[in-house]
DNA sequence: AGTACCACCTGACGGC
DNA sequence: TGCCGTCAGGTGGTAC
């Protein structure tokens, strides 16, 4: 589910539980996420420090080490955070854990191993060498609009492309679009001020709302498509069936009706 | 430059 | 009950 929302969630987590402990046990069962990084290398980094503080761009999720680099973590799919007491079994699927002193332990949780764990010098860095766009919260509306001059292909693949805005996935790209009444098939190049306008002040609403509902998809309003994701659904504005559009292998759904 | 497709992983679900 | 294809909210590489 990871995608912007779900992120800042993980991150105020991180924040609300898990600094200025000192970690003394790091495990990691997932050596393929490890990213320009080895399991040894990861223990040696982190053991004996402590987390600062947390930061945040697109999907990414950034952890401040004191006195050392950052933590990146990268969520995939299907990844998540878990912290509790050292008790029992992790949950199934840890790849990541990281135990404190105090008897607490951080994991982190990816059914799927798509995924990313790294060490990474700091986050301005980082953003650069990924090549990773502005976060989609930090876009005023004058940078939105300059963004997309120019820009080519559909306004779901421009939504989608983490090197142009970064962090709207396949699902919340397509809030944003029911919430603007704007087709994901239409070209980049095609829309008006007045559509950009509409997509931005949608791109807003929606972001922060769910991050106010905890990204959790029971709480958002069921006057949002994310409710109605099913060719068996109706559009809560209008009544139409929901479409299922096929557009690179990702399967969005639209109102027919509403987005033009 | 954009798009289509495959690969990376694992599990759930529906059809036969 | 069991097997199999399909699908799931991400990303990166490659081939047009």
């Amino acid at each position: 589910m990871p995608e912007l929302p779900d992120v800042e969630c993980l991150r105020r987590y991180v924040d609300a539980t898990s600094l200025h402990q000192t970690i003394d046990a790091v495990a990691v069962d997932a050596p393929r996420m490890l990213k320009d990084t080895s399991a040894e290398k990861l223990r040696a980094t982190l053991e004996g420090k402590t987390f600062r503080g947390t930061a945040r761009h697109g999907k990414h999720l950034l952890i401040d080490v004191a006195d050392g680099p950052w933590l990146m973590l990268h969520f995939g799919m299907t990844g998540r955070l878990d912290y509790a007491r050292q008790e029992g079994e992790p949950p199934r699927h840890t790849r990541l854990e990281i135990r404190f002193a105090e008897g607490y332990r951080l994991v982190g949780i990816w059914q799927r191993r798509l995924g990313e764990i790294a060490i990474v010098t700091d986050p301005a860095s980082f953003i650069e060498a990924r090549g990773l766009g502005p976060d989609a919260l930090d876009l005023g509306l004058d940078a939105f609009e300059q963004l997309f001059a120019g820009r080519r292909g559909t306004i779901k693949s421009a939504l989608m492309d983490q090197r142009f805005i970064a962090g709207l996935g396949n699902v919340y790209s397509d809030e944003i679009l029911f919430r603007a009444r704007i087709d994901a098939a239409r070209q980049a190049r095609d829309l008006t001020d007045a559509d950009l306008a509409e997509l931005h002040r949608a791109l807003l609403h929606v972001l922060r709302l769910a991050i106010e509902r905890q990204a959790d998809p029971e709480r958002l309003p069921d006057s949002w498509l994310l409710p109605h994701r099913s060719t068996s659904a109706h559009c809560p504005r209008c009544g139409t069936r929901i479409e299922k559009v096929e557009t690179a292998g990702r399967a969005g759904y639209r109102c027919p009706n509403c987005q033009a």
